[in-house]
DNA sequence: TCCCCATTCAAACGCTTGTTTGAATTATCC
DNA sequence: GGATAATTCAAACAAGCGTTTGAATGGGGA
């Protein structure tokens, strides 16, 4: 089974799509460094948008299938279902991946990425995965936040994601006068993140005011 | 004076640059739109590069201006400088050049993608933009939020800004059921997102728990 | 009127890109 | 072991890229 150079092929992609974006990395650069031959990407994947998709739904298939578990698990154990816990359902598995090695590090640094990106087909194709996981935490978070229009709920879960990509991107560490770069502990960002998301999630909705459109 | 012509590639490339990204524009797009001959990049700008940075400049560098001098008069004013009013000082800015017209929403898009970028020359370039900008809010919020450390600030801070940068994107509206595209009111948008990251900012720290390295 | 400087222009440069092709090689099964 | 399919390979393709060049053009001061 050719299954040994699509990987290898996945993996120096998913390497160089982190370091250096998804435009500016040439399919020469990934078969050099996958040890493969140029026309392998056709062979194994079809054209290069295709190998792009195919490096996002290697990992973020499960991941949002592991969020949408711990959603299940928690929504049926009976207790309250709390911020904190649907946060950390939705938090936890990317910090399990990036605590699992530099891969999972460097796929989610190309996630924040991949939302903001300009290509027309893989935003799209970004929409389409996270899609049902976003509108499932929605509903959840309808029933745990009742003052919360469906609307707010949908924003706040943007600017969730939005932060949740800044963090591991890592975006603007470097313009902290002190170090902070060996941040070491991924278990204390999370507990930092987990912090302000929730606060955010759960503050007052905006008073009715002049006349509202939406 | 050619300024006239600068203008109208700067605008082109400001355009271009939102709808199809930095590296997947090419000269030639942005100059046939700006009505200027192919050379007239190198001629006004040296490079593709510095003609990227300049769209920044133009319009970055006054908005970090005006956020500082919001910032200045708060801490002038002799009230108490409360937490809403500190981001009020960084938000409101960037929704006043976008409510100023098509050019201002589609440079504050262009934003966040460009903290996100891959290219450390550009990468470099943001953070030499946003440091003092971001130091100097961080100072100002190390007084009015003394329960947190200059280091929770600082992650803080950085979750602000990638909230800020997803809603400016519009990252991931399509993926919600119903309709909310028309999202209109951008002032609605302002307060939502005050409201949001006020309570996020404003989260009670940490406890010390287990070994703390930072 | 002449000159000079700033600006514009068409054309070409060398290089890299994604993709295709058809033959060579390797593995699989009867 | 020979046929058949799967995989790899070197080579070439056309197209697009940023950049450079050197001549043409324009208007303002002497």
């Amino acid at each position: 089974m050719g299954d040994d150079t699509s990987q290898r092929l996945l993996d120096a992609a998913e390497m160089l799509f982190a370091e250096h974006g998804f435009v500016q990395t040439s399919l020469r650069a990934i078969t050099t460094l996958a040890h493969a031959n140029l026309a392998a990407v056709h062979y194994h994947f079809g054209s290069k948008d295709e190998l792009t998709r195919a490096v996002f739904v290697r990992r973020l298939k499960p991941l949002n299938e592991e969020r949408l578990a711990r959603l299940t698990v928690l929504e049926n154990s009976g207790g309250p279902v709390t911020v904190e816990a649907v946060l950390t359902a939705f938090i936890e598995p990317s910090l399990q991946l990036r605590r699992a090695g530099v891969q999972g590090e460097r796929f989610t640094r190309l996630l924040g990425r991949a939302q903001l990106e300009p290509s027309e087909a893989l935003r799209d194709f970004m929409n389409e995965q996270y899609a049902p996981v976003l509108e499932r935490f929605q509903r959840t978070l309808v029933q745990t936040l009742p003052e919360l229009s469906p609307v707010d709920i949908h924003w706040r879960l943007c600017f969730t994601l939005g932060a949740l990509s800044f963090a591991y991107a890592g975006a603007l560490w470097a313009w902290l006068p002190f170090k902070v770069r060996e941040v070491g502990d991924e278990r204390w960002l999370q507990q930092q993140l987990a912090r302000f998301l929730t606060a955010g999630l759960r503050a007052p909705p905006l008073e009715k005011e002049v006349d509202m459109a939406v």
